[in-house]
DNA sequence: TTTCTTGCAAAAGCTTTGCACACCG
DNA sequence: CGGTGTGCAAAGCTTTTGCAAGAAA
């Protein structure tokens, strides 16, 4: 678990706490496989532990986030969602604009070219975000 | 000015109609260099034109994107911004975090492998979005 | 005239914050 | 204990909507 690692390490480092609340946040959004909204998270979590609030769970989130095991997206929903980032090397996404579905996949070529691109201005890259919309392979046939 | 016939065009064939307020904010946002919010927008045509309204400037933007002459973009601020796709072939950008440039770039050797990807994943583009974020040379100095 | 559009104000959503009490170290 | 965290409710923001008056066709 180098993700709880990371976190507790963070807080520490900040004369931050770990509380029960952070611990239980982490291993619900670990458990995820999907991409969940704060909203998402909060709901889940509140089946197992109703006492758990919507703010605890969103500055949980940002501290996620800040300390680097989470990665905010937007897929233009209007909602931001959380995605792990230390499960494994960074990925990109296909957004299915009819189910919903999001696939996952990783391109070392377009990685290289986006480096390309950014030497080629002067640009130094800190991250990126990629993501195809359009129809799945279900999708597509209807 | 290829944007403006295609507006009108998709008014008449829907049965909406042309008006003084489309126009204008038509006008003021193929003249944006920029990639404004509808709240810029609305400003700099307010300054002009004191009477217009800011459902107006909202909703015209989002027919904007219906027709296909603007896209709708989110950097992540929490605003959306539109810009005008009738310009020319697509772009993607690099957006520095430290000053807010945003610099525009193409590259089809990307597009390319991003339709490998998805003929990989039996997935059907419609359309995609691409940035990197990072410092730009200015600020990568500093 | 008929239908669509506008501008205002109000409503909706999601995100963020203030505060009193609770908990961690 | 002292300082941080939590949960609730309220506030903030941006986006969206209802409606009466106004403008196209």
């Amino acid at each position: 678990m180098p993700g709880k690692q990371v976190f507790r390490d963070y807080l520490a480092e900040r004369g931050l706490k770990s509380t029960r609340q952070r611990e239980l946040i982490l291993d619900e959004f670990l458990r995820c496989a999907t991409h969940p909204s704060t909203e998402e998270l909060y709901l889940r979590l509140r089946r197992k532990y109703p006492g758990i609030g919507y703010s605890t769970v969103h500055r949980t989130l940002k501290l996620f986030a800040e300390c680097g095991i989470a990665a905010a997206l937007n897929f233009g929903d209007g909602q931001t969602r959380y995605e792990s980032s230390s499960r494994e090397q960074h990925h990109d996404h296909l957004v299915c604009r009819s189910c919903g579905a999001i696939i996952e996949f990783e391109d070392p070529r377009i990685e290289e070219l986006q480096n390309e691109v950014a030497a080629r201005h002067g640009f130094h890259i800190e991250n990126h975000r990629l993501e195809l919309y359009g129809r799945c392979g279900k999708c597509a046939g209807s």
